[in-house]
DNA sequence: AATACTTACAAAATCGATTTAGCACAGGTG
DNA sequence: CACCTGTGCTAAATCGATTTTGTAAGTATT
């Protein structure tokens, strides 16, 4: 009833427990063992069914083979798909993960970061939130194995792997530019990540390369803090100002549902009287009449890179820590809100 | 540099390291250590900043601390909700949390149970996927900590926490019966959960209560290992050929999500010429134009009471398998569908 | 005064693996 | 024949905690 332990492989094979561990870590021919014995142990193996005890092998070889990942909302639909890769390419490199969310919350995520390492897992994934970069810091110090998401720290020379967001934004704005609108509001929120200072900056470029005046007012910065009610009234009342726009930049997929709503509220029509597109995509955004146009994020590609980036800082931990920052490129979903 | 260790803090309070461990783990009265040393040992440890290693205490203990979660997918929104409050309640009590998908693959839904087995999970939740019958019924037999969560296994007795579907359809059913309702169409999906079950037999059984006879007709189920797009032409074809509905109950979100895009399509407006209504509430269905009234489930106090029930079992594990099978009521969400 | 019993800790065993060091034997060398 | 070198394995140390057993000193008992 009780576990199979390598101590009872050994008996039953009539071999030290030694001999087994060596067999079954492919270090029969380095320890020289002979093949007859090595075969004989391995029958005694398969036979019995046994397998090691992971928690045992971690603490003697300190590897915990988890990864942990920390991103900010675990309801997320960018979660859902990055989750879903990521966790079948570390199985399939034999490592589990632990999920964890910030919850928009930089305390939680330093305690996040700190619980984990308690955990011992082997490497993090982080989707970084504004207030952990010092735990960001502290891993790097620490050489643990550390790739970033979606969004970096520019003064911190981490690993990271997001969409090209300057090259997203000016697909979406060439897109509109082709569809002949020229008043484009843009509508953003004063959380200070890159990616959206990013976004920001290509679109103000990319009217400039078009010659549209940047005008102030088409701009709306909503504040984070703020209730979800609160900045609904916000945008309306934005929405109301500027109902010469024929068209909207969403940055984020919650600004643009955000956006959804308000435009439903004002009985707003799209595309006929407005026009509206967001960076980065969503089941609603497919399903919602008419269906809005997006720039997608490849979420896959985002995770696959993350993960080989990852794997290359703990095969060689001894190795410098390879400088690699990636940024991929989006793609345009047009659907019928432009 | 190097991570501070029982000893450490043994040698530097100047005792050895049992004491310490006494000492930490609130024994230090039935062990009649001195307040004395026990004051200085606290100071020492604060001080030093000392956290216990885990895996060590894991494997002394055989406790790991974990809670293995296991959902049909990850990025549904049901997990969603219940991972959060799943999470939050275990690391109160001193638990971890890891995510398993089954991503609807009873074959991957026993690999999983099997994986958190290797990695010694103290406790299991899981939400059932028909397939894992066994998995399950091995987990009792080893007398493993499980409660499943919105579904159970009619054969099987273990604890289980889920939405009283019965009465959760009849809130519905009864909500359309009081909006003038009678030729109400039925849409489900051919997986043998006994939550679907149920909710229809609630379905039928509203009908008959109301003296109104029951058409074959106006049920559809759909297949499962059917294509998205085959299951929206079959929906669509079921509403084509009974366009003298007047309303649509969908036995899940997944379903009623697909009913929107079908009656898109065919511009069947809502509620005017067929209402629709939806067991299980999903972000959609709120921002949807006109907003579809919803049975929504208490996720959250299955979340707590399922986690409540696994603290049970893991506190006294010898203690007696308490049957216990909790369904929680549903509430009514009117919205602009009905 | 000898024995028993507390008190207050320390020492050592243990969990289940990995890994280093060691040991017995065979064969080759000077 | 003493000495060295491979072979092929075993013994023992180790990871960092918990828990059982031991033990010296002080107090109480007879």
């Amino acid at each position: 009833m009780k576990r199979l332990t390598l101590k009872d492989v050994a008996r039953m094979a009539g071999v030290a427990p030694s001999t087994v561990s060596f067999v079954l870590n492919g270090k029969a021919k380095q320890m020289r063992i002979r093949d007859e014995v090595a075969q004989k142990i391995m029958s005694v193996v398969n036979q019995s069914g046994y397998e090691p005890h992971r928690v045992a092998v971690n603490l003697r070889t300190g590897q915990s083979k988890t990864l942990g990942l920390i991103v900010e909302s675990i309801s997320g639909s960018f979660f859902a798909s990055l989750a879903r890769t990521i966790e079948t390419e570390a199985e399939r490199l034999g490592y589990n993960v632990v999920y964890c969310s910030t919850e928009n919350n930089a305390e939680k995520g330093g305690e996040l970061i700190r619980m984990l390492g308690r955990q011992m897992v082997d490497g993090y994934l982080i989707t970084p939130a504004p207030g952990m970069e010092n735990e960001i810091r502290r891993l790097l110090q620490m050489h643990k194995p550390v790739v970033l998401m979606d969004s970096y720290f520019p003064g911190i020379k981490a690993p990271y792997v997001l969409i090209d967001n300057f090259h997203g934004v000016q697909l979406g704005m060439d897109h509109l530019f082709e569809r002949g609108y020229r008043k484009i509001g843009y509508v953003t929120v004063d959380v200070s990540l890159i990616q959206l200072a990013e976004r920001q900056r290509s679109y103000t470029q990319a009217l400039k390369k078009k010659d549209i005046p940047f005008r102030k007012k088409r701009v709306l910065e909503l504040n984070y803090h703020d209730s979800r009610e609160q900045n609904l009234a916000t945008l309306e009342a934005f929405i109301q100002e500027n109902r010469d726009m024929d068209a909207i930049f969403f940055a984020t997929n919650y600004l643009g549902i955000l956006g959804l709503e308000a435009m439903g509220r004002l009985k707003i029509s799209m595309p006929k009287q407005m026009a509206a597109i967001c960076f980065d995509d969503h089941d609603i955004f497919r399903l919602y009449p008419p269906g809005i146009t997006v720039i997608e994020q490849p979420i896959e590609g985002i995770a696959a890179k993350a993960i080989s980036l990852l794997m290359k800082q703990l095969d060689k931990q001894s190795g410098p820590i390879k400088e690699s920052q990636v940024a991929l490129p989006g793609r345009l979903i047009v659907r019928s809100s432009t």
